[in-house]
DNA sequence: GTTGACATGTTATGTCATAACTTAAATAAC
DNA sequence: GTTATTTAAGTTATGACATAACATGTCAAC
């Protein structure tokens, strides 16, 4: 899952199923505004920003205050659903939820595409340092901004 | 450097020399407004908002507008004298400008402290997973939310 | 001493995010 | 089944972060 295109439907209905199963297993509500949020991220599949998401929202008939999309989309992130890319103040669909993973994300600086991938090498090359300082990791965030592929061949 | 305490004033002159002479390199200007800024940040030695910086640059008499900071602000970041951390909306000098280095940010949730790690074994990881995706790599942040070693004593 | 490049000052506005309170819905307790 | 408790959603208001665009000033080169 990266650079190239594929079937979102397929995809967005495989992970709003788990999205279901995860909440269940959790103990959360998979309320209505947060269903629409996370199809909204994954109908997107790009970075899409909370006042974008909340436009999307009040048109479908839910409130049209920030409030509404960050309450929507902390609980995605916190649920493991989505991803906050502080480069771009901006969420994104998780692509491989439910599996613990840490992932990287690559952000085209000229297109804005983005990549998540998975990051183990990363994650604990990370640990070894923060450990070496006694310090206790609890989230991480790696992004990396350049060029994808289209963009670079265009560029060079 | 990381979460002990050290020779603040030694470091800053340390840095400010350093930074002068990186600049003549460079061909560019290190202007009382961009020195000041440097300063500020290397006094602070923690992550500090533009609008703090700010302040501090308007009661020694320079403009009072955000652009004055955030200018200088993004001059010592292009310069590799300063860092950006994106999880805080914040910024913080350099500890080791001059040499190339990929760094990574320990920040503690509880205290704010921050530590600067070296990172090359994360970037040769990510550069790898850049590299099977034809993506082009050309800034990276890496920032871990988590405990120092104070507060993960008193918390456990 | 005029030109051009760069830096700074200033005005105005745009964008992102959250605190605090109210209303409503769902679940638990009885 | 009604009440109490918790959780979520709506709403108002404001705070925090960031930049566009233009005016002014400064310095070096010629």
């Amino acid at each position: 899952m990266a650079f190239r295109s594929h079937d979102h439907d397929g995809c967005s209905g495989a992970v709003l199923r788990r999205a279901e199963a995860l909440a269940t297993t959790k103990g959360v509500r998979l309320t209505p505004v947060r269903q629409r949020t996370l199809e909204i991220l994954l109908r997107a599949h790009r970075a899409v920003g909370a006042y974008e998401v909340l436009e999307e929202l009040a048109r479908d008939g839910f409130g049209n205050q920030p409030p509404v999309a960050y309450r929507a989309l902390d609980f995605l992130v916190e649920l493991g659903l989505a991803h906050r890319i502080r480069r771009l103040n901006a969420f994104t669909a998780c692509m491989h939820p439910g599996r613990e993973h840490q992932p990287v994300f690559f952000i085209c600086r000229t297109c804005d595409a983005i990549a998540e991938a998975q990051a183990e090498p990363i994650r604990s090359a990370a640990e070894t340092a923060a450990s070496g300082l006694g310090f206790v990791i609890e989230r991480m965030n790696i992004e990396a901004l350049g060029l994808c592929p289209a963009c670079a061949g265009i560029s060079e």
